[in-house]
DNA sequence: GTTTTCCTCGGGAAATTTGCCCAGGAGCCT
DNA sequence: AGGCTCCTGGGCAAATTTCCCGAGGAAAAC
């Protein structure tokens, strides 16, 4: 009996190697693949596959919001997040989600192999890279990070966001500039951050800003 | 009489896909690896491939770069973009840079080895989705700010939006600190934005930011 | 009731960045 | 040769960031 696998990846050419990749394998073969969350979803209902490879940054609702939707269907599921992302928000984001295992593209290709067994007999699957990440930056909590801030410096995050300069939020708060400064400082120590673009790309992530970012420039 | 690649990119499981998918062709095949500028260049070297397929986001020196750098070594260099950026922008400035062709990876499969085998014989190489992005942003407007920049202020503008620091920059170009700084503040002024924050914004409309900020921070 | 904790607000001082100007050199076009 | 743009970085004042600190208040814990 072989592992039956779904591969969901928005990029053709990278499905193509996974399967390579995999059927060379024995015990598993890839019984359908699928370009975005929907047509997963569909081919999910299908095809029941034992375990599912799941890519997170795809056109659409994207990966981790498909293993939602899967585990709903069939709380059993075994999902595999497969993706360049080495990110501990998206690996809790997927794990909350209710995938079994997250995997980076950076690691040796026999990983991937070695993961959807290891979630197919019921282990979760991480890589080396991830498991450092984790390791490194949820020492302290596990929560998502931007929930501890406090009311005062999130509606500060939210302006800075906004592309607003330190002595607008004070104007727009009634505050010192020094006193905006200081959340700001404040906001990036908090969430770990160490540029004002990273405060960007994590706060995207947390959906705090809109994924087009269409603001007024 | 076969077509000798070189791949570079960073991620070993999209090499192992590629290596795969390209070697099931007849008359095509894979002389070398290289998961970075670096090593690229140095395969280069060794090896004098007759087509090099570069992805733009590698850590270090990014894809472009490598392409004017293996230009100048040898001026009949066959390089061809692979990459996840739809963008007219990046293929522009792949195309100053020296690069024959630009493909992305959600192409299908096959327009990876017919672009190979177009730019062997001296043909350029673009797929549709590109033509399309092309076609619909040149007759919109003209160029859009980010043209005007020089290729050095393109590259370093790509490790900001990466969220790398100034020394960071600096250390991964062999340059003054202080001269990333001025061509920062340059990029700044040409761009007309007033922070980094609204620079990220502006550079996401553009395309070249990924939609969802699947930055690894 | 009191201590502890957290939030809010800002000062101070050192370190760093920003804004802008300048200049030499390489390489191109005419 | 003369004029371009590009690449490279120094200089320097002004602004900002970084980090530490303290005070006042509210809320929660003891």
């Amino acid at each position: 009996m072989t592992i039956r696998v779904l591969l969901v990846d928005d990029h053709a050419v990278v499905r193509e190697g996974y399967r390579r990749l995999i059927e060379k394998h024995q015990g598993i073969s890839v019984v359908a693949e699928a370009e975005d969350a929907a047509s997963g979803y569909q081919a999910f209902k299908c095809h029941g596959p034992d375990v599912v490879v799941v890519d997170v940054s795809m056109p659409g609702r994207g990966g981790i919001d498909l293993v939602r939707q899967i585990r709903q269907l069939d709380c059993d599921a075994r999902i595999l997040i497969f993706t360049m992302h080495a990110s501990a928000t998206y690996a809790q984001q997927a794990f909350r989600a209710g995938a079994r295992g997250y995997v980076t593209k950076s690691s040796p290709p026999d990983v991937l192999v070695s993961a959807i067994r290891s979630i197919y007999s019921g282990r979760p699957a991480l890589c080396a890279e991830i498991n450092e990440i984790i390791a490194a930056s949820s020492l302290s909590d596990g929560m998502s990070v931007v929930d501890e801030l406090s009311p005062r410096a999130f509606e500060i995050l939210r302006m800075i966001l906004e592309a607003k300069s330190t002595d607008e939020i004070a104007a727009a708060f009634n505050l010192s500039p020094k006193t905006v400064a200081n959340y700001h400082y404040e906001i990036k120590s908090k969430l770990g951050v160490r540029s004002d673009i990273e405060l960007v790309y994590l706060c995207m992530r947390q959906g705090l800003v809109a994924p087009l970012a269409e603001q007024a420039v």
